[in-house]
RNA sequence: GCGCCCGUAGCUCAGAGGAUAGAGCACUGGCCUCCGGAGCCAGGUGCACAGGUUCGAUUCCUGUCGGGCGCACCA
């Protein structure tokens, strides 16, 4: 793809200011970032702070913005700049911004804001990543959501994404789960209960081993049966594993959302012993309290542990496996880790060791943490059995919006899944509309209130669109030529402004790993619009001003599309 | 104890070294002979506290307080 070229006018503005002999204190990039957007429309659309300039001109700022504005060049793209105290105002000419803005969308439209800047480059991208035998949580939406949209993301700037699921199918809980499955499960009764009678299993060995603390010693000897390939140990965590993805795809097709591997923490098993090996070779592992460790004193982090006291393996060995393997295998550019925040630290760790090792990839691997989901108050457990299973929240979400379709638009063609698309739609939407890093408190009322900023409004506003375009049998393809002077309603051209700063926010979203900034936009774009949509009749008589309004409502249209796309959330047409 | 994250309106959250700090929810009152009322319009209160850096701090730094999390054989 050839690489679009959007209309920046902090570009067009920088270039004008460094035609003044004073800018040249300071260098390009350093103007270009210093453009600030204006608290108050009546101030201007852009602005030039002159405080900067100020200090090292010794020069009153009120004097040099006035200064400015007298002897700036003329430009087509923008108004004559004027000096507001000590910042110059610039005001953006509507009749060109409408034009450049629309044009490019009517031009570019479902790939309007995408980029080829990663030219073919690997991202891989490690999201999900549930534990076997554990449900699938309101807990497991943030890591599933922010990793798709940010695959999403990526590939829309011209990355090849990666999207691992990097399943919890090893380690110590298996031994707990076969030691329960023992003592107090059966086969006819996980047949019967699944995921559900697994999880009363491992919340029943949890009980137990409170009162029994050699439960312990016989789960850790289970797992230790499985690493070393005992056939019965094997037999069930496969069993258990196969239970467990059956109930995951469910809520992955609910979601559809599809993972480029499902290369979980097993499939590095067989490289561990290397990767110790290396370690070794390379002077890193220390034993200590019987452990082998590699010693991270010095960078003021406690040690990464490589192997217990009993030689199996722990999360930093197989993890630092995978980044190897991952490397090798996709050569990516970066590598990120969509988890919580509580496991800041173990990520600063292995990619230290990672370091240490001598790979200057280290610098590639980049740990995307999020906050903690509460339930009411108190924490999610799966120990303590209390959790929100997340099918059960997209299907009552789904419920919901069945319902509130038969009564408002009761003769619905496809409602079944229109309701999927906006009930799911809402679910994400409420997981991708808060900074990541937020705690966030779960409760049944919000996640299921669809009025506001929610992904329905957003859903709502693109299918009124729709249907405006679907009135006049809409095609982009014959509107190149429509005539933006007309577009001079405050409503429309804030809309239009909005338009403007798509590509821009999709940069950010991608630079700060954050897709609420995709969010936070849609809505902000969305409310413009239906000011717009109130306050403007789009089908009037007059032929060229109808014309010009149905190019804006299929801008809009498009771009709601694209930025819902990027989150993983469905535009239907009508709903 | 050491470290990390978070404290903005009754609630959920935006914003971020600068020009009067913004939305949504909830509450109240308007708006459908008119492109879809899951919508639009109007109505109030706020940057935890104390220092510091700066021409300027809600934003950066330090400390205090409050909440959450992590720190050796869980992941």
């Amino acid at each position: 793809m050839r690489n679009i070229q959007y209309l920046d006018y902090r570009e067009i503005v920088t270039d004008l200011l460094c035609t003044q002999p004073d800018l040249n204190k300071l260098d390009r990039e350093e103007i270009y970032n210093l453009l600030e957007y204006p608290p108050d429309q009546k101030l201007g659309d852009l602005a030039f702070p002159c405080f900067k300039l100020s200090k090292i001109l010794r020069k009153d700022p009120h004097v040099i913005a006035q200064e400015l504005q007298e002897s700036l060049p003329a430009s087509p793209y923008l108004e004559a700049p004027v000096a507001t105290g000590p910042y110059l105002n610039f005001r953006f000419v509507p009749e060109q911004l409408g034009k450049k803005v629309l044009q490019t969308i009517l031009g570019t439209r479902e790939r309007y804001g995408a980029r080829s800047l990663g030219q073919g480059q690997n991202i891989v991208i490690d999201f999900s990543a549930p534990n076997i035998a554990k449900p699938f949580h309101v807990g497991h939406l943030s890591s599933t959501v922010i990793g798709n949209s940010l695959y999403k993301i990526f590939n829309f700037l011209g990355y090849n994404c990666v999207g691992i699921n990097h399943l919890g199918d090893w380690g110590t809980q298996f031994g707990k789960l076969i030691t329960a499955y023992k003592k107090w499960g059966s086969q006819a009764a996980v047949e019967k209960g699944l995921i559900k009678e697994l999880m009363r299993l491992y919340v029943k060995f949890h009980e137990e081993a409170e009162k029994d603390p050699t439960l312990d010693e016989e789960a850790r000897e289970w797992f230790n049966r499985i690493e070393n390939g005992d056939q019965e140990a094997l037999a069930l965590w496969k069993w258990f594993k196969e239970i467990s993805l059956e109930e995951f795809q469910r809520v992955y097709d609910l979601l559809e959302i599809t993972f480029d591997s499902m290369a979980g923490e097993s499939f590095y098993n067989d490289q561990l012993p290397a990767v110790v090996s290396e370690l070794k070779d390379k002077n890193l592992l220390e034993e200590s309290e019987g452990a082998l460790i590699v010693d991270l004193e010095q960078f003021e982090m406690p040690p990464c542990l490589i192997l217990k006291k009993d030689g199996s393996s722990l999360y930093a060995t197989r993890d630092i496996a995978a980044a190897l393997y991952r490397k090798r295998t996709y050569d990516f550019v970066k590598a990120l880790y969509v988890t919580g925040i509580a496991q800041s630290l173990h990520f600063r760790q292995w990619f230290k060791v990672i370091e240490l090792m001598g790979y200057d990839w280290a610098k590639d691997l980049i740990h995307v943490p999020f906050g903690w989901v509460n339930l009411a108050g108190e924490k999610l457990s799966t120990r303590k059995g209390k959790v929100v299973l997340l099918e059960e929240l997209l299907q009552t979400a789904i419920q919901k919006t069945l319902e509130i379709i038969n009564e408002k638009n009761p003769n619905l063609e496809h409602k079944e899944e229109v309701a999927r698309e906006v009930g799911v739609g809402a679910v994400v939407f409420g997981a991708l509309s808060v900074n990541r890093i937020k705690d966030v408190t779960f409760s049944w009322e919000e996640a299921l209130n669809f009025d506001g900023e929610t992904g329905p409004y957003l859903q709502y506003t693109h299918a009124r669109a729709c249907s405006i375009l679907r009135k006049v049998g809409f095609k982009p393809e014959e509107h190149l030529e429509f005539e933006p002077k007309v577009l001079t309603d405050k409503a429309a051209l804030n809309v239009i402004k909005t338009l403007y700063l798509f590509p821009e926010k999709i940069m950010a979203a991608a630079a700060e790993y954050e897709p609420s900034l995709i969010s936070r936009y849609l809505i902000d774009l969305a409310q413009q619009f239906n000011r717009f949509y109130h306050d403007c009749p789009v089908l009037v008589e007059e032929q060229t001003l109808q014309e010009a309004r149905l190019v804006l409502v299929y801008a809009v249209k498009t771009t709601l599309a694209v930025g819902l796309g990027l989150l993983g959330i469905k535009a239907p047409e009508r709903m």
